[in-house]
DNA sequence: GCGACAG
DNA sequence: ATCTTGTCGC
């Protein structure tokens, strides 16, 4: 099995999709977001699908009222409510119970087509080897890449500082916008920011603004899959790259502070007197000195090369 | 019932 | 990440 530089894959367009999905549900049945989210591959993905029938532009065309909860409740509708939703419902003959309760064995339909495409994105991070070695030689300049979106979160605006390392100190910044075609589920942000990652990192590079390991907004190897988008920006663009997230996305902190999953040590937790951030190795890199180089930055929470990135591409995206 | 699954 | 149409398990 080839474990690295396979082509990155195709990104599925979810939202047509979940839209095309619902359109095949028969008049007089129901479905659930869980299991629009499980025609896509993965049913994790079932508040994503709740956010993109939120923003459903065409409710003739897309009857999203015909999605309500896994325990039958009608759930939310953007428009006219619970109400809306449960005349809509009954209109279609689907009976409600007093206290709004839909019977799910006799109106349920999950039937639906579908080629999984979440499926094919959790096989392709099943493949994905992160590749795990030292940095080798010294580190001189660091840098750091955040992404900043907009309210309906179709644009993002994402900045890769260089920092000089010993100094701690900003020597330059790059600045790249991207319109955003993926949803957020969480194990499969990489697929969200990856394509205007990697786009920011290749202008970086053409501008000589490029560091020796660049820190990411997110997890590398503390991924349920060891995939996050730190790693696959490393493999991606050919960088070393390290993890830094502001939360636990799995695995458990011991009181070494060494994140382990299956037995395995994959990341680690650094309070330096503030929230503790999660690090792990990206591309390229190992924990001890992803560790020692995050802690030697951090004035603040965040090591300073990602904390001028989120102020930058926050305060960008602003404007 | 409440909290969790990066951003 | 913004500004909230989920689901499951502890």
């Amino acid at each position: 099995m080839v474990k690295k530089r396979e082509p990155f894959p195709e990104i599925p367009d979810l939202y047509q999709m979940v839209y095309e999905l619902i359109t095949y549900i028969p008049k007089g049945r129901v479905s659930t977001y869980g299991a629009v989210a499980e025609a896509l591959g993965d049913k994790t993905a079932a508040r994503a699908v709740g956010k993109i029938l939120s923003e459903n532009s065409n409710p003739e065309l897309y009857p999203c009222y015909k999605i309500v909860y896994s325990d039958g409740a009608v759930g939310n509708y953007r428009l006219g409510g619970v109400t809306e939703k449960s005349r809509l419902l009954s209109a279609d003959g689907i009976k409600i119970s007093d206290d709004g309760i839909i019977d799910l064995k006799r109106y349920f339909f999950g039937n639906f087509v579908s080629d999984k495409p979440l499926a094919r994105l959790h096989e392709y991070q099943d493949r994905f080897m992160p590749e795990i070695e030292s940095i080798g030689s010294a580190i001189r300049t660091v840098g750091g890449v955040d992404v900043s979106y907009s309210g309906d979160s179709k644009n993002a605006v994402a900045v890769y500082t260089l920092f000089d390392f010993k100094m701690n100190k900003m020597l330059d910044y790059t600045i790249q916008s991207d319109k955003i075609c993926f949803p957020y589920i969480p194990s499969y942000l990489s697929f969200r920011e990856l394509p205007i990652l990697s786009k920011l990192i290749e202008k970086a590079e053409l501008g000589k603004k490029s560091a020796d390991v660049v820190l990411v907004d997110g997890n590398g190897l503390i991924h349920p899959r060891n995939s996050g988008v730190a790693s696959m920006l490393g493999a991606v663009c050919g960088i070393k790259t390290i993890g830094v997230a502001k939360s636990l996305l799995c695995g458990t902190a011991g009181d070494d502070n060494f994140i382990r999953m299956n037995n395995k040590v994959i990341g680690k937790r650094i309070t330096k007197g503030f929230k503790p951030v999660f690090v792990s190795a990206g591309w390229k890199t190992d924990l001890s000195e992803a560790a020692s180089i995050v802690s030697e930055m951090m004035i603040r929470r965040l090591p300073e090369p990602l904390r001028m990135a989120h102020i930058l591409s926050k305060s960008l995206m602003a404007n």
